[in-house]
DNA sequence: CATAAATGTCAATTATGCTTTCCATTATTT
DNA sequence: AAATAATGGAAAGCATAATTGACATTTATG
């Protein structure tokens, strides 16, 4: 499961942590899914879409075959 | 977090047994999220998505204020 | 009504999302 | 170069997602 958190973030010029307090996460999470360690929860998924107004589907990518 | 599970599954006229077989969980994991008993981890979100053709944003509905 | 099919649900167990704490590494600034 | 800011990442612990197995209840069918 790939995602844009990254790439998102950055284009809004703010950090790991500030996106962290944001989402009401600890900035430990924050990093964890922006490289890969782990997958979100889908309570988690839904906050971090309605922050950046995009769909689940626009920001995490499935890769299934 | 409401769910279409049992409302889509039914409109398909499939068991839970045949709908979990699909989607490679436990019956018992359709039972308890048709109930609501917990939310889907996002990749079997991305799973029943993928299978009825439609959006997680469909299928799972965020109700926070 | 009786039987079987489908679903509900509990208990016990395993896997993982998320936390805090801590330290290392990589920018960035002075 | 030195100090600070930002990020990377590990370890331990907690909460919960997800599993299987077993049994009860409901719904459909003969």
């Amino acid at each position: 499961m790939k995602n844009r958190l990254e790439e998102l973030r950055k284009a809004r010029g703010i950090r790991q942590e500030d996106l962290a307090d944001a989402l009401e996460v600890s900035r430990q999470t924050i990093g964890s899914l922006e490289n890969g360690r782990y997958n979100p929860s889908i309570l988690l998924a839904f906050k971090i879409a309605k922050y950046f107004g995009m769909t689940i589907e626009e920001i995490f990518i499935d890769e299934e075959e």
